[in-house]
DNA sequence: GCCAACGTTGGC
DNA sequence: GCCAACGTTGGC
């Protein structure tokens, strides 16, 4: 079981987006990053749980938690012209880039802000506190992981 | 909207 | 393989 942190852009797939879906269940595509990607399809395993942290608005922060519900399996949206994710250098049959699906878990009462886990002694090696960090899947570690839930009990 | 920090691209 | 130019991310 490992832990990873996963961003979105609340605009673009909140976590509120994904608890509306079917099933709660929705595709984390759009992922255009090698390290990420490798992140993703070689260390990810089903099951393996996420932080769903939004960023780029007005109050960036984690605020739930997601399960990993299938593997990875190409990304087809790359090979769409009409597709906002649309990458004319994947090759024909197979793209170079891929997703998986994740499944709602929770949504915290309140979000955990960055600002917050910037001050937490816990979690001074977090990837993602890393000064211009800006990968959209990071790996979390078990320390990590339960003293960001430590901080949700606290709130 | 600014800007620092990266990642990617492509000429050489 | 180097590196300058360019694009993107994301906090502020």
């Amino acid at each position: 079981m490992k832990y990873w942190l996963l961003k979105s852009e609340p605009d673009a797939f909140s976590i509120d987006d994904l608890q509306s879906a079917p099933n709660k269940i929705h595709c984390w595509d759009g992922v255009r990053n090698y390290q990420a990607r490798n992140f993703m399809r070689d260390k990810m395993q089903l099951g393996d749980l996420a932080f769903f942290y939004h960023s780029s608005c007005k109050v960036p922060g984690i605020v739930g938690i997601v399960k990993i519900t299938s593997d990875y399996y190409p990304d087809n949206s790359a090979l769409d012209p009409e597709s906002k994710y649309y990458d004319p250098k994947s090759k024909l049959a197979q793209s170079r880039w891929g997703m998986r699906d994740v499944k709602f878990v929770e949504k915290f009462t309140q979000i955990i802000e960055l600002r917050d886990l910037k001050n937490n002694e816990n979690l001074q090696d977090m990837l993602i506190l890393r000064p211009g960090n800006r990968l959209s899947i990071t790996p979390v570690t078990a320390k990590q992981w339960h003293a960001i839930l430590k901080m949700r009990e606290m709130k």
